[in-house]
DNA sequence: CTACAACTTCAAGTCAACTTGAGGTCAAGC
DNA sequence: GCTTGACCTCAAGTTGACTTGAAGTTGTAG
């Protein structure tokens, strides 16, 4: 199993090394060993390191990612929660698809103002449909604590 | 036209009155009146609050908000710019729909380690396919100025 | 007319997620 | 064996997005 230093990650991910040097600190990801001062990262942390980020534009905080995924990589979360934030990610993704179709719908509708345009009015309503009231908002760290 | 006090939009959305005075000083929505002391806000601005809520969700920062929705509620930038953030979206929801499936994935996986699984990895490389390196990172602010 | 709840301003504080900088260590190549 | 560059630590600074608190104002209900 070879072993990585923060150079090597740095330069496959395009994540600073100050950054990586800050997960490594707060637990989001570990290095192994060291070879003299320098940390040596296990090869599964490019693969955490993907997780992170897609859970980083997913807008969960570093916290509640590390709360999924665990810091060897392993998921820790109880079943039913998992499955909750699947559906939170569902609510999200149709959020995100109705702010898409609106943006171009803005782009492209000639009507002097939007604010008018029935159409323009009729996606902006369909995304507040379920997800405007709580949306990501119900498990913030705190709320969950 | 009736006009909202800041109470009413508080009521009405849930977003706390000291964010709304918020984003009335940064120019994110605007009261066209007073009443006495009181900030008048313009029914549209419950429109405006959804769009915010939105873009929030999406990830864009208060800032590229204002940029995609003038204070006015109208969109302000060039048509290409708009197409291009709407592509965004899209690669952006690839990569929720892609975390959804791989949550999904690990709260039913009885698999030991989830670094070993092929179903694991493969969820995981597939979400990488186009959003990991950039996704929305190419247009932040200081890249855009 | 008075009380009071709902607003107001302004300065300062908070929190997450990093970044920066100063000064130090060390393995590898010449 | 010495230089060099890639790493290190630790403290402090930064940014965005708010929140909090103290002290003041005002429209409306009684």
């Amino acid at each position: 199993m070879k072993l990585l230093d923060i150079g090597e990650l740095t330069a496959r991910t395009g994540i600073p090394a100050s950054t990586l040097r800050y997960y490594d600190e707060i637990g989001l990801i570990s290095s192994v060993a060291r070879h003299g001062l320098r940390r040596q990262f296990p090869p599964e942390t490019l693969l955490q390191l993907k997780l992170i980020s897609m859970g980083k534009s997913a807008g969960f905080s570093l916290d509640e990612i590390s709360g999924m995924f665990a810091p060897d990589g392993q998921p820790d979360l109880p079943r039913p929660e998992l499955h909750e934030r699947a559906d939170q990610l569902d609510r999200q993704i149709k959020e995100l698809t109705a702010l898409r179709d609106t943006l171009r719908h803005v782009a492209d509708c000639p009507a002097r103002t939007h604010m008018e345009c029935p159409t323009f009015k009729r996606l902006v309503e369909l995304a507040g449909r379920r997800a405007g009231k709580d949306g990501r908002k119900s498990l913030n760290k705190k709320e969950r604590a």
